[in-house]
DNA sequence: TCTGGGGTCCTAGGACCC
DNA sequence: TCTGGGGTCCTAGGACCC
């Protein structure tokens, strides 16, 4: 996790520079899923949207394919925006009056909504492949992986391994992707982006920080556009700016990340590819289409979206131990609430009443996005959140000895066993887990 | 860029403990 | 009671990524 200075010695981190890393990136993902069961949009400007729905203007820009983008339709572009740079088709044989009537076709575009499940199955053919191809593969979101490929080729041909990834993935699914090999993974992911679509860069050991150099600094990963003006206001443009820079202002400015910073700038980055762990929250939100201030509205997304949060994580076997919520005030103020329970549950009717209760804050305030989140997840192992589980629990902390160890949130526990008491609504595990709780904290207060 | 949704990581300050 | 040092956990906000 934590880079940071580190003991010499330590680990087995000698030999690293050996790695070979491929960064696989497809192109225009959600737009090329489209293509996939829509082949007359092949070659086409196509605009995926979310939020959208057919013949609508609300929404955003997912993914626009390059065709698009000629246009000036960019990915999180409002989609009433996106259809000013570039009119719906259907729309213009639909209704041909109601647009400007020179309009040729070719300034025209499609606009499709955003189908997960599709692109999910999708995503799914690749992976197979992508497993196929390294001994270890990091998937980073549905449409981007790092692979550990050190074992499969070599240096001298790793431009004919990068291909073979390519023309798979083109053959057995029909996508097209963008791959980077670098001795990094941070230089692997920014080789992908180099030569994007369809792209094949190979950045070889030694050549990292001559391959970096002319980047501009917005182009490194983990800047965006905050920290882009701060490292130009330093005089920093570069890769190379970033390289040659003394490190100790850019730690000053930007804490631990400007140290990674200047490090993934000389091409220093010794971060091994390993499989993506267990997610670490969940969440659901929902803007309105303008904002609201009557109270009844919003207490109704806040439940909906509490018991989708709820369901996910009992689909994935997770417990939660706290519960938050989000509220976005116009112009865009994001307000988050947050608390923390004295124990795992699964209790889809607990995250309701937390997350109301966080709410209430917001109650009568403008409100143009909620959101619910749950966070300290724990995914009870392969012996399920059993009983126990718990007294097993228990027992660790029992001998764990002093009672300062456990509970500092006590009172939370508290504030909810009122309420609780009303009704045995948690099925399975969360009523064990609350009892077991209760126990424990009588214990610890004695 | 007038702003959609689902995530991660980091930081700062406060409470609390020894 | 006028004030040390180390640590953990929690909340809130922010930057960033896709």
């Amino acid at each position: 996790m934590s880079e940071g200075p580190r003991l010499p010695g330590v680990e087995t981190d000698e030999e690293d520079e050996d790695r070979i890393v491929c960064h696989v990136d497809a192109d225009c993902f959600y737009a090329s899923c489209e293509r996939l069961r829509e082949p007359e949009l092949e070659g086409e400007p196509v605009v995926v949207g979310m939020g959208y729905e057919p013949g609508e203007t609300v929404g955003a820009v997912a993914t626009a394919s390059y065709e698009a983008r000629e246009f000036g339709v960019e990915s999180a572009q409002a989609i009433s925006t996106a259809l000013e740079n570039l009119p719906r088709r259907a729309a213009l044989s639909d209704d041909a009056e109601d647009y400007e009537p020179d309009l040729t076709r070719e300034e025209t575009g499609f606009y499709r909504p955003v189908d997960m499940d599709y692109y999910e199955s999708v995503a799914s053919e690749v992976r197979e492949i992508l497993h196929d191809c390294a001994d270890v593969v990091r998937e980073v979101s549905i449409d981007e992986a790092y692979l550990d490929v050190t074992e499969r080729t070599a240096w001298e041909v790793a431009d004919g391994f990068a291909r073979h990834v390519k023309d798979r993935i083109r053959r057995e699914v029909g996508v097209t992707v963008s791959v980077g090999v670098a001795p990094t993974m941070s230089a692997a992911k920014i080789a992908s982006d180099f030569d994007k679509p369809d792209g094949l860069t190979v950045v070889r050991p030694g050549e990292v920080r001559e391959f970096l150099a002319p980047l501009e600094v917005d182009l490194l990963h983990g800047v965006g556009p905050v920290t882009a003006r701060e490292l130009r206001e330093m005089g920093l443009e570069t890769a190379a700016d970033v390289a040659a820079a003394d490190p100790e202002p850019l730690v000053e400015a930007f804490g631990e990340r400007g140290r990674e910073l200047y490090d993934r700038a000389r091409g220093d980055d010794d971060r091994r590819v390993e499989p993506k762990g267990e997610p670490k929250s969940f969440s659901r939100e929902s803007a309105f289409a303008d904002p609201v201030s009557e109270p009844e509205p919003k207490y109704e997304q806040i439940e909906t979206l509490a018991s989708a949060v709820a369901d996910r994580a009992r689909r994935e076997g997770a417990l939660y131990r706290t519960v938050g919520v989000k509220a976005v005030l116009p112009p865009y103020d994001v307000n988050t609430r947050a608390r923390s329970l004295s124990g795992p549950v699964d209790d889809p009717d607990l995250v309701e009443r937390i997350a109301r209760d966080l709410f209430a804050e917001f109650e009568t305030d403008p409100v143009r996005k909620v959101g619910v989140r749950v966070a300290n997840l724990e995914f009870a192992a392969a012996d399920q959140a059993s009983l126990d589980g718990w007294e097993r629990r228990a027992d660790e902390q029992r001998t764990d000895g002093g009672g300062a160890t456990d509970d500092p949130s006590d009172e939370t526990e508290s504030t909810f066993d009122p309420s609780d008491g009303d009704e045995p609504a948690s099925p399975d595990a969360s009523r064990d887990l609350e009892d077991g709780q209760s126990s424990l904290t009588d214990f610890a207060n004695r």
